[in-house]
DNA sequence: TGGTTTCTCTACTAATTTAGTGGAGTTAAT
DNA sequence: ATTAACTCCACTAAATTAGTAGAGAAACCA
């Protein structure tokens, strides 16, 4: 499962992204969009800061900023950033690789086995969708959902 | 991730699949053989057993078997009875289903649509591996390490 | 310059989940 | 009866996650 900060990283990262070149975004602004504590996400988009994900100015007029352009930024570096887990167990991470304490021997092992295919296959989606591809999907839901609504209005 | 107590869960069953057919395996055997606390393991046991997967036998000769045949137990079943996460967000899960608190809107979520296409990649081996295909596996990846041990060794 | 806005940084606390243990009880075999 | 095993409940400890507090620093604006 994606922790909550996780989740609460991607979101505003989605919300960064529809707002890509319309300037800075205030962290409150972000926080009451999507329902996230203040401090809390103050935290989070400092840590994509300081990892190279996003800029920021201080002072009237300030907030956060994406510094790459929305289609570059893949949701598996967002999750990866905030410690999310991508693999099932730590022996087939990328970059968080650890052993098994109680694994005997890893080569032989057979859950590490399928744990590999299975970290393949979501990276496979993970590493291929971009946040601007998740803020334009959810944008045409939003269209699709608000016509769906109008028409069962107007029956 | 997996929690450990998936891990246990998944790892014992391999060892019971591997003996099926030959009479009940003690607790302590398994715990032995796969470095898993012999207390904690009773449990997990007990939970599989609850649940249908194991039988059991008390007294001298006794211990714990399959109810099934090993290549009708899928991972996925074991993963889902553990509680372990195969789903990355609640709000995707077929078995464990809760709406994520923070979220507004379900039906228009990227994370969601994302999540489901994780969801249903990774159930796709999971739920078509067994603990008999995991058990061959081992079997076939022991003799091939054995092999090339030997080989090194030889030169 | 002084005040206001907004991010920055360190350090904490609280809540939850995970991992593991203890010990008495029950069932079955010999 | 005795011994070998599983059963069951209740507890503790450790780790992780979630969230908060509050002083500080930079930028802007009057």
């Amino acid at each position: 499962m994606l922790s909550k900060k996780t989740k609460y990283a991607l979101k505003a990262m989605i919300v960064l992204a529809r707002n890509h070149g319309k300037g800075p975004m205030l962290i409150s602004t972000i926080s009451e969009q999507e329902n996230i504590p203040k401090k809390f996400l103050e935290n989070i988009l400092l840590e994509l800061k300081n990892a190279g994900m996003l800029a920021s100015k201080k002072g009237a007029g300030g907030g956060y900023y994406l510094l790459k352009p929305p289609d570059t930024i893949m949701l598996s570096d967002i999750i990866r950033l905030m410690g999310g887990p991508i693999a099932l167990v730590p022996c087939v991470s990328l970059n968080f690789y650890e052993p098994c304490e109680e694994c005997k021997d890893e080569l032989t092992c057979g859950i590490r086995q399928v744990a590999l295919r299975v970290r393949d296959a979501s990276l496979e989606i993970l590493a291929k969708t971009s946040i601007k591809d998740l803020a334009e999907k959810e944008d045409s839901l939003i269209a699709m959902h608000k016509k769906t609504r109008q028409k069962s209005h107007a029956k």
